[in-house]
DNA sequence: TCAAAAGTGTTAGATTTACACCCATGA
DNA sequence: TCATGGGTGTAAATCTAACACTTTTGA
């Protein structure tokens, strides 16, 4: 192909998936040990190339659901990481995404399979290459968007008790908050539905479930929190 | 060159600046009409093309420079754009950079060589391809980033009085401030300095100048604004 | 003398934070 | 019966927002 461009030079492009998930009142991420040259065994985010016939967040979308099997999943992108020796390889820059999924929505067989695991943000091991950095970032936005919008139900089942929504922001904000201040904001979010059902798996006297209604947080975004 | 990712495709990668400059109290960028097929005649944003022995950063630096001469500029990545056909000719993806310049360090004879111009961001004419999106994404961070950070004295003069500040912070967020809440929040912050220098060119009576002192600044990050 | 921008404090309202006890249940 | 997590309100402190007049000076 004699295109416009033909004097510049091309590079290889990834998309680095960093995938959270919220276990055990633990923020965590995706990770495996790299199963190829360069980097082999070492911890790795999960990724893969731009193809030439997709855009760069449809490739992120198909990388996502080759390791999950999951679609409609929250993704946003952080950022370009392209840094020269960033692969010791080649030449390749990278697009880094980060998503949100409720971990019990992941089939464990094939996560296995994957060869990736859930590990907590909090114990991180030594990443390759930088892949750490992506994390940080990802990290970053996914606090600023937790703050201003309503996506953490993103990470829990679509019923949750408020002590399991309190524990979610705890961790993701990485410090404890007031049972009462909490629940007194959540109150005010009409969005956030309780329903009759009880949940009797964390306590003996049981705990209203909730639902989040995207309608009404469509219709009249009051976000925060 | 057989390397390890041989069987995947290879795509150009450019960069764009969305250059932000403060003048007349508004907000504005840098533009200008495109001298080059595919796309010639539109009103776009600069860029350029990531070389092969340098980082998509340094790419932005460079860029930015051969346009404007400047460097030590605050700079920041926006975001990679990757749709198969934001560019009419090949497949580029382009990795969006902002950057805020001070207009008066910008010489003009050299804007005028680069056919660019510096428009009101609310009075921006279409743009080529997905560049309107790009300044948007831009001017969301950019914002995001005056809000938590005091990257607002880029945009003006070392010099500056507190007129001046305000106008710009109200450029910016797209709305009126108090002059007397603004001036209060102002003198909490030590890292901005009241000087014994008056300006004479905004007023008969003459407004004291103020400078930003990086190292107070640097030691007690108190933002907010 | 007057138009135009500089400069200056106070108060009401809203928001945020701190804080402690009773309840329901299964083991 | 007791250990465990569920659930509830108030008051102080802080922060935010609204608001009007005097000063200086060049034209």
């Amino acid at each position: 192909m004699t295109g416009f461009y033909g004097e510049h030079s091309k590079v290889f492009l990834s998309v680095d998936c960093i995938i959270f998930g919220f276990e055990e009142n633990k923020l965590k991420i995706l990770i495996g040990k790299r199963q190829m040259d360069p980097g082999r065994g070492e911890w790795s985010l999960y990724g893969g190339f731009v193809r030439g016939d997709e855009s760069v967040d449809d490739a992120a979308l198909r990388t996502l659901y080759e390791l999950t099997g999951m679609r409609n999943v929250y993704m946003r992108q952080v950022g370009a990481f392209g840094s020269i020796d960033r692969d010791p390889g080649e030449r390749v820059v990278s697009i880094a995404y980060y998503a949100l999924i409720n971990v019990k929505d992941y089939d464990d067989r094939l996560r296995q399979e994957h060869g990736v695991e859930w590990v907590d943000i909090k114990e991180m091991p030594p990443l390759y290459s930088d892949h750490k950095d992506m994390v940080d970032k990802a990290r970053k936005l996914m606090k600023e968007k937790l703050r201003t919008e309503p996506v953490g139900f993103r990470l829990l089942p679509s019923l949750f008790t408020l002590t399991q929504l309190q524990r979610l922001y705890e961790a993701v904000n990485g410090e404890e908050l007031d049972k009462r201040n909490f629940r007194k904001r959540i109150k005010e979010m009409d969005y956030i539905e309780k329903t009759e059902l009880i949940d009797k798996t964390g306590s003996k006297r049981g705990a209203f479930l909730y639902r989040f209604n995207r309608s009404v947080y469509d219709e009249d975004p009051n976000f925060k929190l």
